[in-house]
DNA sequence: ATTAGCACTCGTCGAGTCCGAGTGCCAGGA
DNA sequence: TCCTGGCACTCGGACTCGACGAGTGCTAAT
């Protein structure tokens, strides 16, 4: 019935905003759009969906503009579209000589960014618990000393700790010793045992409880979470649809990764392929003009990865290019 | 003489630019900067500085602007300005408890972008060449291994290598024991020489000229060269001096790292304590309407920390936490 | 339920006007 | 020689005004 040309007429709306930028009018609709019926019908159309909140006017006797709920409503609609095929080769070749976890991270921000043209955002993978498999002390000046940690599932640690007191040189290497026999192959709690045991046991050695601390905190996967953004200068990019004001606000919630954590920990609760935030939807200020993009990858989907932009922004696409680097994140995490 | 004079006008024009973002004129210099003569005379020096192409007016009928040949005349007759004590605590406490180097370098940068209100830069420290304390091979899946070394410096490299073909585990295990024997404690050309020794003599071990590769480059010091930033938002924000449109180019050209390396390195060869490029000076397109303040820190002052604004900034403050943060770098980096 | 027609609204654009900040220059004074 | 007061001049910014036109909402007809 019209319920469903109402639907063709918003998502018409929401396709012509995105592309060009300004208010569609009904005029412009009934000609472009090969609706099939006239300017009148689509404006009693507009009214009705005016009315649901779905579109407004910037003002009287402008074209209509999507609102958040309107583009909410067009995404929900959306079937899932194909990644054109020159982007999926893009996404093999870009990502397939990656040289260790960083690069891998670090290939995929920039590739996503590129491929959306939008500010692609990586959420370094939170690696699962893992045995030890190999504990370096490195000694840094007379106080101090780098502790490296290598474990089983190929991640590298990393800490300096302050020695407190001088400490011989033997008793250093000693210790080097000890805690490599103590914890090689172990993983939660019967390495935390074993270690709090030799730390009791060491006093010559007043450090090694923070040793302990760390190589656990590393076997439990890792220091903390973080976050890698590229693209910055899409937003900030000419006709990028945010007014000159609005962008730096975007800028500082990029930087301060704390709060981008949280939205993302949120979206990816919901368990969806691809999880979208449009404009006030991020509950956050700064990002009330932008939306997100983003697609859980990695062994159990913990980690995210999305593509941020301006509400006014080519969601079919930009939802394709995210499942698909999501998908082969995935595929290179897991090995 | 009047010589003086012309340089003290400059002077409060710059200063006055940078403060009001507005074209300053005759009458507000004589009012306001005390300099004992009249508007009229003022202009006279006006006209005379215009046509040393030290300052400019945007239109007939408005006050003048320095050009970049301003702004440099005025740096270049600065008095090494002292930053304020709450700076150079707060230095000292938010860099003192950084837990390993690439904390410190995320902290100064972070630190340097609050303290100038603009986008900080700092390029990681290229340190030199270093023995070999222990090389560490972790299997990743039957066909990659992830190498990791330790050297005596306290710098941790690491690289997956592809195994090539299936390898047993004694042959890994026992190529691990070996490469250990070989590399330890050496380094340059004494270490390469040994890793070839044994490289070769590892028949059964295909990937062992990876391992010796990767294991003389990282002795060397370390991989490859990067710059992090930080405070992008200072340059979108309200007020900044830049137009809407030069924004962009100018993030694309902070995440395009070859390029802003050059000019840090350009910066570096001249040798002062503190260096500015200033606008075109920059020699860079998407640069020309920034400054960029550096300064070299680490042990062969190698490194370079900077931040990067509008050309319309404030040199002396700029400058003077510049270099308090490179020195302090400088002493947390030698340890 | 759709359409054609019509009156109405309101933002944009260009022209015209005014105002004042700031200048350059000149003649007179230390 | 250098400085100053005075004066005519320029020109951009802000404001007003009116025409234009895109786009709407409503109503009567199909």
């Amino acid at each position: 019935m019209s319920e469903e040309r109402r639907r063709a007429v918003l998502r018409a709306i929401v396709e012509g905003y995105v592309s060009t930028h300004e208010p569609v009018g009904s005029k412009a609709l009934a000609d472009a759009h090969s609706l099939g019926v006239s300017s009148a019908t689509i404006r009693n159309d507009m009214a009705i969906l005016e009315e649901e909140g779905l579109i407004a006017q910037p003002h009287t006797s402008a074209g209509r503009i999507p609102t958040d709920l309107g583009y909410r409503s067009f995404v929900d609609q959306l079937a899932a579209a194909a990644l054109p095929d020159a982007h999926k080769r893009a996404i093999g070749t870009f990502l397939s000589d990656a040289v260790d976890l960083n690069d891998v991270v670090e290939r995929s921000v920039r590739l996503l960014s590129q491929l959306t043209r939008q500010v692609a955002v990586v959420q370094y993978p939170s690696l699962r618990e893992s045995a030890i498999r190999r504990i370096e002390l490195v000694r840094m000046g007379a106080e101090h000393a780098l502790v490296v940690v290598v474990s089983a599932d190929a991640r590298v640690d990393q800490r300096t700790i302050a020695l407190g007191e001088a400490t011989s040189d033997e008793t250093f290497e000693r210790a080097v010793r000890e805690v490599n026999l103590t914890a090689e192959g172990l993983t939660g709690a019967r390495l935390e045992a074993a270690l709090t045991v030799w730390a009791a046991a060491a006093d010559q050695v007043p450090w090694a409880g923070a040793v302990a601390d760390f190589v656990v905190t590393a076997a439990r996967g890792g220091t903390v979470e973080r976050v890698v953004f590229a693209g910055a200068s899409n937003l900030a990019r000419q006709g990028s649809g945010l007014e000159a004001g609005t962008i730096a606000p975007v800028l500082e919630a990029l930087e301060e990764q704390v709060v981008l954590l949280r939205l993302l920990h949120e979206m990816a609760a919901e368990g969806d392929d691809v999880s979208v935030r449009i404009g006030a939807e991020t509950h956050l200020e700064a990002l009330s003009r932008t939306s997100i993009v983003a697609a859980a990858y990695g062994r159990d989907a913990s980690s995210l990865v999305g593509a941020l932009g301006p509400t006014r922004m080519d969601y079919p696409g930009t939802m394709a290019a995210v499942r698909a680097v999501a998908r082969y994140l995935s595929k290179v995490v897991e090995h």
